[in-house]
DNA sequence: ACCTCATTTAGGAATAAGCGAAAATGATAA
DNA sequence: TTATCATTTTCGCTTATTCCTAAATGAGGT
């Protein structure tokens, strides 16, 4: 059994919701409700990663810069459906954009992300064996 | 101008998309043939923290385990919906499930993800300023 | 002027997320 | 056994999100 007070460990008829130590609780919330305000952004960030098409941008960008209708090419998609994407990644700081003439070259905003990803991606295959 | 040559920088109008370096293109996707098994997991993974309920579970617990009706009360969730998200972290293996009699306590599975977690945090509040 | 690459906007169709209600499970206590 | 409790799971529903196409626009080049 938890080793928890009967004063500690209340039952709350009023939400319905047995087992509840009150204390503990609040604690926590208190504590959550400094991060709060910056979970939406982390959880943005976490999003736009979620997802097979963005990874494959980032990948593909992982050695030199792209243009647009090239990172099209090797997604198999529209150059309209491309820059869209694009430009989700690039406002979360994920990637530079470069003009020349009439094209953009698309990069990396930092290496230290190609880093990250790919040790995720190490990671998941020393997990899986 | 970008220093592709006329024999790389080919027009292929039969998909109608003009601009197009061939063989950076066809590199680029056979390197990426290797990893595009995982990227379906790595998305995943990332789609698990892109959700502020999951994080707010993640942070809460921090410090400690908790049952599952006082994670369901931080979170100010039914107890099924918290117990559904539980699931998928666990699924993933961001969380380990103890029973204790008729309780069940969730805690972080690895102290490194939190880690990470606080990492990505503090980087997201320098990048804001 | 016209063409080209890219971006943006608007729209919609398909998909997925996320929750509660209720039934099912599994453990404990009487 | 029967009852009760904490949790899990299934189901159905309502939103919300995703991700595309098409068309309009911008910006360069010829």
């Amino acid at each position: 059994m938890a080793n928890v007070s009967a004063m500690q460990r209340e039952r709350i008829d009023a939400c319905k919701i047995p087992c509840f130590d009150h204390d503990k609780v609040n604690t926590i919330k208190a504590r959550l409700a400094e991060d709060e305000n910056h979970l939406p952004e982390l959880a943005g960030l976490y999003k736009l990663l979620g997802n097979t098409t963005r990874l494959k941008i980032l990948l593909a960008l992982s050695t030199d810069e792209l243009c647009v209708c090239d990172i099209a090419h090797v997604l198999g998609l529209s150059i309209a459906a491309t820059s869209h994407q694009l430009k989700l990644l690039r406002d979360q700081g994920w990637l530079k954009k470069r003009d020349d003439g009439k094209m953009v070259y698309y990069r990396l905003h930092s290496a230290d992300l190609l880093k990250a990803l790919k040790g995720d991606l190490n990671m998941l295959e020393a997990r899986l064996g």
